[in-house]
DNA sequence: CTGAAAGCGCTTACAG
DNA sequence: CTGAAAGCGCTTACAG
């Protein structure tokens, strides 16, 4: 199919020569221009020559004049985090429709946006999506003195007017409600870290929820996790160490509610009889552990479907605050019951 | 830092009138062309003007000049598989060492290679790494013909000499050995898709490892699943079905390991009392599941990286054919046990 | 020691 | 209806 011997690729002057015309009579046909006027005759040869010699713009000419490179780029703090994976297909999948090349890239404490930024080099991308809590204020503002286009996706940041999240105290009010209609009244937190953002706003959920169920908010009741199965495991030690032991617990990620069930397992304390479990996020994998994990589950791939959408209409000055409004509901399984 | 008001980006022919001298000479300063002659003086001015404009080369200028990008792609069949996440880690680590971008996509049956590549267009990468089944032999030989250099990772391919992948074989061996230590003689087999090449390496490891210690290879005694939980949960169920119940089975992947697990719970066979399980592939999770997961823990991040690492030096009619030699070894849980 | 010039492969305003 | 020309921002062989 492709034309000859491999070595150079087919140009617009091949296809050109082929068919005939101009080069940018080819380019206008392929680009759909409106106000070309062109035979039937001669835009059939031209399409023609095009198939025929299997013809493909070259990305990196049709960058350099037009300015626009039809990627975005997506930063991650990390490919094992399963939020991050639909986060990443939600983002796919619109990037896909509107022909857009979704470069996704991980950036950690090692690694961060700086060196992200420096492979990247300029005109890599027309904008980019920052999943996580690796960019720093300083390097957003240098994203936006360099005219390109940037949105935070499932976090806020201070001073910033450009990102889209998911509505995190909402879930941890279904959490919380889900356990107060089966009856607990000692509802204990298992929080994310304070450094991060989801982790925040899920622990300001569960407080707001306690309060509205007309429940204490007792400090005793919250422990922390670094959102790992290890640091869930830990956490609930502290927990069950607690002066009045709590007989629900709202867990800030799935990782530290598999963490958490292990330890009660450990103290030999029954779930759910002894204490439920209720998580945020949920996967295929929750439903084959013993026990079952009920969680709440999140519109992960909206939230990565918006991220994109709204990026691609962004200008580097616009500003964008949105809450996701994706389908989030409780999904109840064995690890909540009432309490005995 | 970046100059004046956003809107053009600093360009050579800015840094060269700040700097004095011609665009030429700070494109060769900035590439360390050592056949340039300069004096100390003149650089120092040059590298202080990049500086002080914050300079970046242009991407796209320099790709269409030189015709290398500088980028490598990665295809993926899903990102929510942490073996993926794992091998993406170590390409991207390798990659940011040698200055390359990494761009990973996800392609499966719908979006296949095929659209991957017409979303790439032409010359966006200068080589392509391809993780899992979603090729076929046709679209690989339009690579070649191309020009496009690639690399299967993690598979093989029939009439195919390119690629990486790990010992599956010895990894089933390492599992095996590991069974028949704990004296166990009914030894299963939970595999995975017929179609899956890893899935098929390690079958056929498990099968050689069973005749290497004497024992009988009856196909009652191996079942199929799709790698998924809910595929192991059913597979697991058709071993407890068969004629002679096996007392260990050796688990092609670990979400279906975890399948399997609560099928045993659900029909009341202790594992690893009754039954002993063990699974290729390693994840922290598996710690803290009950029982803990026997595993055998694979390179994965070396494949990764190994994968960057021929592909960056493969030209397009190169074959390669390399088994990865990463350390790989039994972590021994709970879920294994002398048969009782 | 440094500069002028060509050209990578496109797109698009303009000319006829 | 179609073509000629300029120019995007680099790199590099060549000239002096």
């Amino acid at each position: 199919m492709s034309a000859g011997s491999e070595g150079r690729r087919t140009t617009l002057a091949d296809v050109a020569a082929r068919a005939g015309v101009d080069r940018s009579v080819i380019s206008r046909v392929l680009s759909g221009d409106s106000r070309l006027l062109i035979r039937d005759e001669t835009r059939q040869r031209v399409l023609d020559a095009v198939r025929e010699l299997g013809y493909r713009p070259n990305a990196a000419a049709r960058t350099l004049r037009t300015q626009r490179t039809g990627t975005l780029g997506l930063l991650i703090p990390d490919y094992a985090n399963p939020v991050y994976a639909e986060i990443i297909k939600g983002a796919e999948t619109v990037a896909a429709e509107r022909d857009c090349v979704l470069l996704t890239g991980s950036a950690d404490a090692d690694r961060g946006l700086g060196s992200y930024l420096d492979l990247l080099g300029q005109g890599r991308v027309d904008g980019l999506l920052l999943a996580g809590e690796m960019a720093s204020k300083e390097a957003l503002d240098g994203l936006t003195a360099d005219g390109l286009p940037w949105l935070l996706v499932n976090r806020t940041m201070r001073g910033e007017a450009r990102h889209v999240v998911l509505d995190d105290e909402r879930a941890a009010g279904l959490a919380v409600r889900h356990l107060v209609e089966l009856g607990h009244t000692e509802i204990a937190h298992l929080a994310g870290p304070s450094s991060s953002n989801t982790a925040q706003r899920r622990a300001r959920g569960y407080r707001a929820a306690l309060r509205e169920h007309g429940l204490e908010v007792p400090s005793s009741l919250t422990a922390r996790t670094d959102y790992s199965a290890d640091g869930g495991y830990r956490a609930m030690f502290q927990l069950l160490d607690a002066q009045t032991r709590p007989t629900a617990v709202f867990v800030a990620n799935l990782a530290s509610a598999i963490g958490a069930l292990h330890a009660l397992r450990t103290q030999g304390v029954d779930a759910p009889g002894a204490m439920s479990v209720i998580a945020v996020h949920d996967l295929p994998l929750v439903e084959h552990i013993s026990p079952a994990l009920t969680t709440v589950r999140m519109p992960l791939r909206e939230l990565g479907r918006r991220g994109v959408e709204l990026l691609s209409d962004l200008g580097p000055n616009d500003t964008v605050k949105e809450v996701v409004t994706g389908p989030m509901d409780v999904v109840v399984r064995e690890s909540t019951a009432p309490p005995r």
